[in-house]
DNA sequence: CATGGGATTGACT
DNA sequence: GTCAATCCCATGC
């Protein structure tokens, strides 16, 4: 797709649509441990399902703050999933990681994972972030400069081909087909339809 | 202040 | 396929 080569808060602040398709095939980094996106979900305040949609809390307040930042929230009481804050101040956007391809810091990622096999290591939201170590505390920090990053793709990466369809473990706006991975990953959290075709609703770029 | 519901995972029938 | 674990916080009394 020719993506963008920097990753700067101008990347973060366009399209949460946008962002959501661009950062699969780019680098999450949390010290040592390392991995490329292979999916993510976009969500914005205008549709139920997002967190945002219940507008400034103090829960939502850092959906609500500048792009570039990291939103880490409890889910179920278990599990850390990490966002990536889009758009400006006022739009309540983030894009969810759903799933990595482990790269770097694999050892690492089996000790805190208690798994070895290198498709379960981040083959989920909570599954990542116990990989990389990541938690709430790292909520609201920059991921362009803080503890947790994110790097454009390595120059010469191949171009990554989009599937899209709906989000997962949504019960609101199941009808929009916000989630994207990169197609044939074995890494993604839930495999697509046999044949790489994209799920009901759905579409492949 | 009490309650209830998750953007999930792993264990189990 | 079902279900519990377990914490944050939005909501309502």
């Amino acid at each position: 797709m020719g993506g963008p080569v920097v990753i700067d808060e101008a990347f973060f602040a366009r399209d949460v649509l946008q962002v959501a398709q661009d950062l699969v095939g780019c680098i999450v980094r949390h010290g040592s441990a390392a991995g490329r996106i292979v999916e993510t979900e976009a969500y914005h305040h205008d549709e139920p399902a997002s967190h945002a949609f219940v507008g400034l809390t103090a829960r939502t307040s850092t959906l609500f703050g500048p792009p570039g930042i990291a939103y880490v929230y409890r889910s179920y009481g278990i599990h850390a999933l990490l966002n990536a804050v889009c758009e400006d101040e006022t739009s309540g956007a983030a894009v969810l990681l759903r799933a990595l391809e482990p790269l770097e810091g694999l050892d690492e990622m089996r000790a805190r994972r208690g798994v070895q096999d290198a498709e379960a290591l981040c083959s989920g939201p909570g599954k990542l972030t116990q990989a990389l170590g990541v938690d709430l505390s790292e909520n609201g920090t920059s991921l362009l400069s803080g503890p947790v990053r994110i790097e454009p793709p390595p120059a010469g990466a191949p171009v990554v081909r989009l599937v899209a369809g709906p989000r997962i473990g949504i019960t609101k706006a199941t009808d929009l087909a916000w989630r994207f991975s990169e197609q044939g990953s074995r890494y993604v959290s839930r495999p697509w339809p046999a044949g790489g075709a994209a799920a009901p609703g759905g579409r492949v770029y």
